[in-house]
DNA sequence: ATTATCTATAGATCTATAGATAATGC
DNA sequence: ATTATCTATAGATCTATAGATAATGC
């Protein structure tokens, strides 16, 4: 096993604990055990706890692989509604732990937003310079993964995963539409 | 001083520690620097440390003491958007750290809706036993917070206020009015 | 020979408690 | 006398490192 698979492996371990638990309440020992090795390899390989936590943590919300039909509103509400049903990994519920929860909060706060908002201003082609109608996107995504993962008020049974799309989109695209902004 | 008066002090340190570092983030220590006093009488006055994150954590959000002619979807959005300008304490935007960091996430969570989602649908004047669009105006809500708040991408910057509560007070509203819900 | 991994442990926390002292009310 | 508060510390972590051993490639 090279270290490259080590890495990983203990990477994978850290993602999902990271995750869960934030980086206080997860521990090198809990990392080392999942990925089945020693602490002493785990921070032999990533050098600090904090900068395991950076490397583990996803800092960008998954791609949307296949550009459809669908109004772009519509398609990232589908995603994330998706994503609950098949129980993937959401990247919109952990950002706000990955920011609040990092060594250096500000840092991460300021590189989430570097990164996420010129995504979603170019699935919805925004060209303004402060990408407002993104930034509200980002917003309702934002708001939409805490209802269904974090405080799991969404559930199947309050709404049904059509009829959520269809009203959640109706509200995203009503932003990307809106002129006013 | 009694009793009564340093608990409150020790609440009072508490509240905003834990809001802003989480429960692993914040010790007791911590808590008794910032109240003046020694962590050994934190931890007399409040039993232990889950103990104290449950009286200290606010279990819901502020009420709303003056309803307005407005229509609830902009007041509620109004309210959020004017904590943000006088950086008062924002229920919302700390709910997710309040459940995932809680000592039992599951039984955090579970409160939480229990109180929260009733609450809502009081002041929408929703009646039905799924309280399906008091559940999609608590993610708005969510959504809104952690976009002022948590991730500081709605700064006055980027939409100033009275624009913002027009655009997402008509959101809510919209699912408020919405007959398919 | 070099790389990968482990055991053992140092040093720094952290929560919690025991027992002492200071303040208060009768 | 009782209540409020402190000092001191036990016991349990946790991160990080030093040094030893096992595995690998030449």
């Amino acid at each position: 096993m090279s270290e490259r698979t080590t890495r990983e492996t203990i990477l994978d371990a850290a993602r999902p604990l990271f995750a869960e638990r934030g980086f206080n309440g997860t521990t090198i020992r809990d990392i080392a055990d999942a990925a089945g090795v020693s602490p002493a390899l785990v921070m032999k390989l990533s050098g600090s706890k904090a900068e395991l936590f950076q490397a583990a943590a996803p800092d960008s919300p998954g791609l949307d692989p296949d550009p459809s039909e669908e109004l772009p509103g519509y398609r990232l509400v589908r995603a994330v509604v998706e994503r609950r049903n098949s129980g993937d990994y959401e990247f919109w519920a952990m950002a706000p732990y990955l920011v609040q929860e990092a060594p250096e909060p500000e840092i991460a706060r300021a590189k989430m937003t570097e990164r996420v908002v010129p995504r979603i201003a170019a699935v919805i082609g925004e060209q303004t310079p402060e990408k407002t109608r993104a930034r509200m996107v980002v917003t309702l995504l934002l708001g939409l993964a805490s209802g269904l993962r974090t405080f799991e008020i969404l559930t199947p049974q309050a709404i049904d995963s059509a009829k959520l799309i269809e009203a959640y989109g109706a509200l995203v695209q009503k932003i990307i539409d809106d002129d006013g902004l």
